[in-house]
DNA sequence: GCTGGTCTTTGCGCCGGCGCAACCGTGCCC
DNA sequence: GGGCACGGTTGCGCCGGCGCAAAGACCAGC
């Protein structure tokens, strides 16, 4: 893929969260600073204990946010998508990488060195203060789908995890909602903590229902609102 | 309690992750901005969906940060202790607390409002960093409990739950180490998201084998080591 | 078009944890 | 000192989810 034309890029960027209210002119210096990575499906653009160098902000494509168990089963925290930061533990001195960072499809993002970040966090208060809230916007949910790890039923949880999946990556097709990217039963086993034949058991269940379309790491919601149901307590959109 | 001496308060908040590398002359015009509040055992310095009006740093006691289930039952997704500080959500503009904050035994705490906040994280740009690196910080440790709690059994979890416990309130005993506030069955279910008869057969059957002594909200841990063993990956210290 | 690999499905026995009940022990207050 | 309330203990049946096995389906590459 060609070269961003630099003006296209700062006008892409300035609606991303840790830009935001930052002046063009700025935004185009700190640019300058910046490289850019793609990845390929599978791949990661860094895994857990790896040397913090860098600082991400993913610019298309969407990535998964992980941690391998002693056993070495891989969990998905987060997913994250165009105008996500990641990565900036480097910033304050961590050595390394606490999770991994994977590319789900293909994936690009913008990456600066920890140092160069920092030099920015510490000169540009509007970027540290909107990485503050960016950051405590993220823990509040992760408190939220902790607290619902916590103490609710698998299907409930699979039902959370699939509506999720549809709000932050579906298209409206003639049937429903489509999950635009391609997710195994595997990848959502990995978001809830169970198994994949239990997420089967339930996906198939849904399917004789007619609660979704579902094929080869592809789902269609062709009823969402029953969904909601099962996951009981979303909120309404 | 006796209103503090603001140079004994300068010297005592000197340290405290948010204010770190803040000119004394600076905080103490910080805390001049503060009011004190304190709590008795079982009070909340703010509940959920409560207005985000103040934002706090604990200066005495411990805090146990909440949420409820739709169920109505209430689960402890983290500790704080003197030096942490909790409430920010209303400096970013959010209308409402997303969790409450219960104070375990007595507490107290340092409360500004949610504008004089947002104004001083603008002008110091060391606070505003500051509060990013302590954010980042608790991110990071409810992602690794968050895979935990998707993924372990339960004796693991209450173990590293106790453990936990120990290692942040604990003080030595001729015995072990003790965990020097009140915490009850009901505390540690609420940690770890199960029953408090899961947690009360857990740790008789602990007790039984010597690794712990307790009594009614009182544990000593006789045995860390084996216990360590139990919750198998802490980390050593 | 065929083959191989990957993903999905389904069965079944087992076990961890829950829910509910009932009881016990301890501490505090009168 | 006694009684009451609260916290802790223990039993037992039930059920959700797992682990493993086996088979089926689908897609991509040759």
């Amino acid at each position: 893929m060609p070269p961003h034309d630099p003006t296209d890029l700062v006008r892409q960027l300035a609606h991303v969260p840790l830009f935001q209210g930052l002046p063009a002119d700025r935004l185009a210096s700190i640019l300058t600073l910046a490289h850019e990575r793609t990845m390929d499906p599978g791949d990661f653009f860094f895994r857990e204990e790896d040397p913090a160098e860098h600082f991400f902000v993913l610019t298309r494509g969407r990535v998964k946010l992980t941690q391998l168990t002693p056993e070495g089963h891989q969990v998905v925290l987060s997913l994250l998508g165009p105008g996500d930061a990641f990565g900036g533990v480097g910033a304050f001195g961590e050595a390394s990488y606490p999770i991994g960072a994977e590319a789900i499809g293909e994936a690009a993002a913008l990456a600066w060195t920890s140092a160069t970040m920092r030099h920015l966090f510490e000169q540009e208060s509007t970027i540290a203060l909107n990485a503050l809230h960016f950051v405590s916007g993220r823990l509040h949910d992760l408190q939220r789908r902790h607290r619902q790890a916590m103490t609710e039923r698998v299907e409930r949880r699979v039902a959370r995890a699939v509506l999720r999946l549809a709000h932050e990556a579906g298209r409206p097709v003639e049937a429903g909602v489509e999950i635009t990217f391609p997710v195994s039963r595997q990848d959502i086993a990995e978001m809830t903590g169970r198994t994949l034949y239990t997420v089967s058991r339930l996906l198939s269940g849904w399917e004789e229902r007619g609660l979704i379309r579902s094929g080869r790491q592809h789902i269609v919601l062709t009823d969402p609102e029953a969904l909601a149901a099962i996951a009981d307590d979303l909120p309404a959109r």
